[in-house]
DNA sequence: TTGGCGATAATGTCTATACATAATCGCAGA
DNA sequence: TCTGCGATTATGTATAGACATTATCGCCAA
């Protein structure tokens, strides 16, 4: 047990790494047979166990297939994914040293329409804060959150000012969510959008929705709306997780 | 060991649904500090690396910090962010049951001018392989792909025709990739691009950018433009990855 | 009061072993 | 040749024990 920290920190980092690396060059191609868990063991001098762990992880991480008795093969990459940043516009703002303010426009609690029915699963009629905001940095108007909270999941919401933090700020320190669902789309500015905004009615912008539920219970819709010319979405992204996903929403 | 088994499969499995439980439930809310190891040894009757093996699962996704001697405490929510999934054109429309066509319109090698340069990290002048694609859906445009190709790491592709698959899919089954870059961005159109999209000129576009490395060195671009009011990026998922990430690019 | 230093306590890693589970292989019998 | 069943084998889960690593706590001395 000398040789066992030779270059790396440890004995499974250096496992993984090591068939990490095989299968990101393309040495062991999707459908690969990976060495059984006992040849492992042996090649690198090692209990099985720690050899389990690798593997375990690896086929957590979607890298690798495993069924009993027939062993372990390299998956088969099926479709690519975009892990986005969301940042919060305060945290953003603090970051880049930029003056950061937000108005609400609109505060009103309101029954659901069919169509919003629809989209949380709820029943029409359900009565939701409905909260209009702007997000402004130095005097540039860079996002428009318009945001439905379910007072029956939050009922706090109900007596909250959001003075101090803007609505998504609030909720993401102070309800956890279970599920959420995204999407990403681009529509042309309405005149109304534009004049809240700035820019010309008819400008491209990107339009994120954002869903989530506790358990099942909805808690909020939120449908961000950018200015497609200042604003993008940014991920940076391993397949295989090891360092995290990094990245950013920018300018 | 009888009750070991009782509702759940699995020991290690049980431990890890209560404890995601009591943090999605908010019941142990962000900073609270979880029993140590050898107090949910106790609580489940279980060995020391049971226990450790669901904590290691639950620092490795993020949902609590782990440091020694000071113990494990739920891990504040810092910013969202949003798994979006791309799929494959031929394979979503062969799940879909419609008729799915590519035409290559350009095909050409070039040196590279000084922003993509900038973008991949390459030198000014390096030779790649471009390609516009267009894809077809029942005769409709569905998405308009210029791709650069690095013919440095992936030489294959100076011959390759394309004839029966378009590049992007190609190249999914052929190069491995370690790291990748996403950009999401709302455009109008342009003339050309709203030509071949079929959609009106200033129409807002989702343009969707994904830059490819394999071991730091560059292997390729895609930009791929879709007409806004035809297709958007839909993405569910759970902040535990219990269930994995589910989701799809839709019409 | 403050600074340092050692004891302590928690996590991190690894081993050897055991049994459970599932799927395949191959042989025996029809 | 085909079928079924048992042996085999690889993974899945769990245990108990050991030692390493690293913060923190608290005591003692300056």
């Amino acid at each position: 047990m000398n040789e066992k920290t030779f270059g790396m920190k440890h004995l499974h980092q250096r496992i993984r790494d090591d068939i990490e690396a095989r299968i990101m060059s393309g040495e062991w191609p999707p459908g690969h047979r990976i060495p059984f868990e006992h040849e492992l063991m042996a090649e690198y001098g090692c209990s099985r166990m720690t050899v389990n762990k690798v593997m375990s992880t690896l086929a957590a991480n979607g890298l690798i297939t495993r069924r009993r008795r027939a062993g372990s093969v390299v998956a088969k990459p099926s479709n690519q994914q975009a892990v986005l940043q969301i940042q919060d516009f305060a945290l953003e703002a603090a970051r880049a040293g930029t003056e950061y303010r937000f108005k609400i426009l609109k505060r009103s609690i309101e029954a659901i329409d069919a169509a919003a029915a629809q989209r949380t699963g709820l029943p029409t009629g359900t009565e939701m804060l409905c909260l209009s905001t702007l997000h402004v940095m130095n005097d540039v108007p860079q996002a428009l959150e318009q945001r439905l909270i379910n007072l029956a999941t939050v009922p706090e919401a109900g007596e909250q000012s959001f003075k101090d933090d803007p609505p998504g700020t609030w909720l993401l320190r102070r309800v956890p969510w279970t599920d959420a669902e995204h999407i990403v789309r681009a529509v042309n500015a309405d005149s109304a959008i534009a004049k809240r905004l700035q820019v010309q009615t008819g400008a491209a912008c990107l339009v994120l929705e954002r869903r989530t539920w506790q358990a099942g219970a909805f808690v909020t819709e939120a449908r961000i709306t950018y200015p497609g010319e200042r604003h993008h979405l940014i991920g940076r992204f391993s397949p295989s997780f090891k360092g995290g996903a990094g990245g950013q929403a920018v300018s």
